[in-house]
DNA sequence: GGACCGGCTGAACACTTGTTTAGTCTGTTG
DNA sequence: CAACAGACTAAACAAGTGTTCAGCCGGTCC
């Protein structure tokens, strides 16, 4: 390795009190939020908060270089594990790997204040669950949909969403450890969530159906079954391909 | 109907100042944050700011009061509109009434900032659903689970997460419209939602009984057919109970 | 009538916020 | 060496916050 830094695919900092300050920023905004006070960053980074302002020019300005560089950290990320990540497991992963819980903090932070890396977080972990699903389909392991593309999309958001509402409804002890605040959602939710990837949850293509007749779509979908069958198809039965 | 209120379940408010007051901090709360300042709060309710501390001692506990005010409206709603809502619905239902507007308002912003409110708010929509899933299993409409609990649960969370995540990602145009941000809400993901609880997601059980094996539970379940057998059951069958 | 009391207010207080200003130090450049 | 430039700071500023204080006003009780 070239660097000093390991695989983690963070951008590297030269020791440049500028940089030093970014990075107290991030810590600090990944840690207590955006809310957190130019004073308080600037006694992290051993600095006058003074010389915050001097070199970003303002709190806000300081909080787009954030944003900036967490979001090269990101896509240098997803590069750099691209391959090991198993599929779709990219934030368990993730979450194992000491050295990305600022990213993710910094990530979780701004999933619930909105915004720029929000938004370009999801759209990475949709593009990721995009490949990891096709190849799974075309592998017979998934079954296929009427929409791929808002499939994927509703369940990265689905997960993103039900790990960040747990996370704010009953807050971990230490916040920081994101490896143990993954560890134990999936304790609590893995169960339920992969008897639904497997069963599903209703018992007849009823309400489906009834909603591509409404939307117009004709129900012969590329999913399932053909024909939709009057009253009470016995079974999800899926021959795939 | 008694009261000047219709069936919305909103407790009365005598027209005191106090509860003038509570009113007008409930609504801001629900349309601007709990970062609001009390005068801005004071100058909804035409009143100065040292009154409203007057009559509640603090921001703190004014939030306090509106939260109880909201928790005691939230069982009313609920039992008000228990036989109306079509099962599961609820929040469908009470999104397309107007005056629920402030209520899901509310409980939104409390969803964001965690807190009692929150808890209860989707314990509460956990209780609806429970007894609904009760009904739609013994039906033969919904499939039987193997810790219905579990996934109740995560039913609640994961949809009201989803919901919450995507208001984030890309924020309405008018946040105070709650009907028409959940109607958008739908259209995007109804179809993949309604899809995944038709046919689920994987072709096999494999995932769910290797789970079932790892956690020490002998996956003889009562969702699904007893016997796990070796490698690669063909289908989720399901003839329940 | 006079005293009291609670609703109510304008003004101020104490504090925190982001930002500015004036100025010091250090190193480089002519 | 003088001069300039940029990193850096202490102190102050302006605005916003929650809260307190002294006092006014209108009604009720002795």
């Amino acid at each position: 390795m070239p660097e000093g830094t390991s695989s983690t695919g963070r951008p590297p900092s030269d020791g440049s009190t500028r940089d030093r300050i970014r990075d107290a920023a991030v810590l600090r905004f990944a840690r207590s939020g955006f809310g957190t006070s130019v004073r308080t960053i600037a006694a992290d980074a051993g600095v006058s908060p003074a010389l915050v302002i001097h070199h970003f020019g303002s709190k806000d300005a300081l909080h787009r270089a954030c944003d900036d560089f967490v979001l090269r950290w990101i896509v240098a990320a997803k590069r750099q594990n691209m391959g090991r990540a198993a599929g779709g497991q990219l934030l368990q992963v993730m979450a194992e790997v000491d050295e990305f819980a600022p990213l993710l903090g910094y990530a979780v932070r701004s999933l619930q204040a909105g915004g720029e890396v929000a938004r370009a977080f999801v759209q990475h972990m949709i593009e990721d669950a995009q490949v990891y699903t096709r190849e799974a389909v075309a592998d017979g392991i998934v079954k296929p949909s009427l929409d791929e593309d808002a499939r994927v999309r509703y369940l990265v958001l689905s997960s993103l969403g039900t790990l960040l509402l747990s996370l704010t409804l009953d807050p971990p002890d230490d916040p920081e450890d994101f490896g143990a605040n993954v560890r134990a959602f999936m304790t609590e939710q893995y169960l339920p969530m992969i008897e639904l990837f497997t069963q599903g949850f209703l018992t007849s293509r009823r309400m489906l159906d009834d909603y591509l007749l409404y939307v117009g779509d004709p129900p012969s979908g590329t999913g399932t079954d053909p024909e939709p069958d009057p009253e009470h198809v016995p079974e999800t039965t899926s021959e795939e391909r």
